[in-house]
DNA sequence: CTGATGCTATGGTCTGACCATACTGTGGTC
DNA sequence: GACCACAGTATGGTCAGACCATAGCATCAG
């Protein structure tokens, strides 16, 4: 389960095995988002491990956004395979950068060269602009920064929904969720929001044109008014 | 332990309290890569829980790439903190590629993306390029496409690395790490190699001239080689 | 046909046991 | 005193079996 190169000859645990067993059986027959596990004991019978270890495996692949587990029974109880990568995304961020394993400088920056990428994208694909119309207006409601930064957090994941890439989209609302803290922190050291607005105006008008040049140079320009200690990129 | 964002009212389960609590831990001792965590037995005393419980949630620690387990005895032994995001977003890409939850274009698409601002900062950096020249030489000598592709990852990830983001290197190793397999494949589609050596020997030159945009465009170039039939952005 | 009620399969948790591992300390030997 | 063999012990890894809460399902009474 473990990534390809791992040096110690470690012996393989049994859940490992058990998250080899199941990856295959996912991989063979094609299961996708929507479909069943075996319940836990039945699994546990069929591989010839305890129900422990077979826990242990589903906890890792819950972790990992592909199973979610319900209680009860029926049609939706069990282990259903799903695709959130989202929560997985932001542990780890946030695990990270609680252990000063990661600065806030290198989420951010990770943060602005996907924002850059996404508005140039979003302004090729002529997407659905009415979220981002919405999360504007909602920043100029706002009464407080923590509100503002909500509508603002929605304006930006929105836009990187709007490049059709999910692998993207969810790390972006992993990295917002994950630098809400510090956006708050610079909404606050600001105080006016007004300039904000009109960069993300800007940005909602090149994407709207479908200019993905001028697109990039208004993200550009309004990261470096949200972080000017950062702007030099 | 889950993002912030939870719809469902779902009681809190066991594991994921001691997660909460494990991480408080960490917060507030600011616990470092290195230091040890309490062995299971004694966490699970102190927190009032089953050994399994505490097991649960060090699996999900250990799959978050945030701990690392140790059998035996001594300094060395129990649950030490790590910082090897590595494995977790291999893991992440592999089995959503798997579930087709992911396309692999979404994937190429975010490599492109990490790899064109990686160069860029690379150039910016001035990084030690012996790595770099190493692998190029290594392509020289390679015998089959799959050590072609071997080294080929080792420019590419060193590329990353010397971008000097931590986060951006680890991502960039895990797509490649998911990606191998197309790799392979586009290597032998073009049967002759010396044209991605030419641009990896530009690449390599832009980024000793410390010239971020030539070095953009030469990454630009040589992912429009690689993969043709997605160079379309 | 409808509603109440017991049944049952599911995940969640706990207990207690045993194993393999690898360090630690002890004691004997040279 | 230095060194080595060996028992002791704390660690994670695994297993078996039990009990609980949940939630759909089947049955039966009206």
């Amino acid at each position: 389960m473990t990534g390809t190169g791992w040096q110690p000859v470690r012996k393989t645990r049994t859940f490992e095995d058990v998250l080899a067993q199941v990856e295959r059986r996912i991989a063979e027959d094609g299961l996708m988002a929507g479909d069943r596990l075996p319940a836990e004991r039945q699994l546990a019978e069929q591989l010839g491990v305890s129900r422990s270890s077979v826990r242990e495996a589903m906890r890792v692949l819950e972790t990992l956004g592909v199973v979610s587990s319900q209680v009860g029974r029926g049609p939706d109880a069990g282990a259903v395979l799903v695709s959130k990568p989202d929560a997985a995304l932001t542990d780890l961020l946030r695990l990270h950068l609680g252990l000063a394993s990661l600065e806030p400088r290198e989420v951010i920056d990770t943060r602005l060269m996907i924002e850059r990428w996404a508005a140039a994208r979003a302004a090729l694909t002529r997407p659905d602009v009415s979220v981002l119309a919405e999360a504007i207006a909602g920043m100029d409601r706002a009464a407080s920064p923590e509100e503002f930064v909500e509508h603002d957090t929605a304006f930006h994941c929105a836009l990187a929904e709007a490049s059709g890439n999910r692998l993207i989209a969810a790390f972006m609302r992993s990295l917002r969720d994950s630098l809400r803290r510090y956006a708050v922190e610079a909404v606050v050291r600001l105080g006016d929001t007004s300039g904000l607005q009109t960069d993300h105006r800007r940005i909602l008008r090149a994407v709207l044109e479908g200019d993905p040049d001028e697109a990039t140079e208004a993200v550009t320009a309004h990261l470096a008014r949200a972080y000017p200690d950062l702007c030099g990129e």
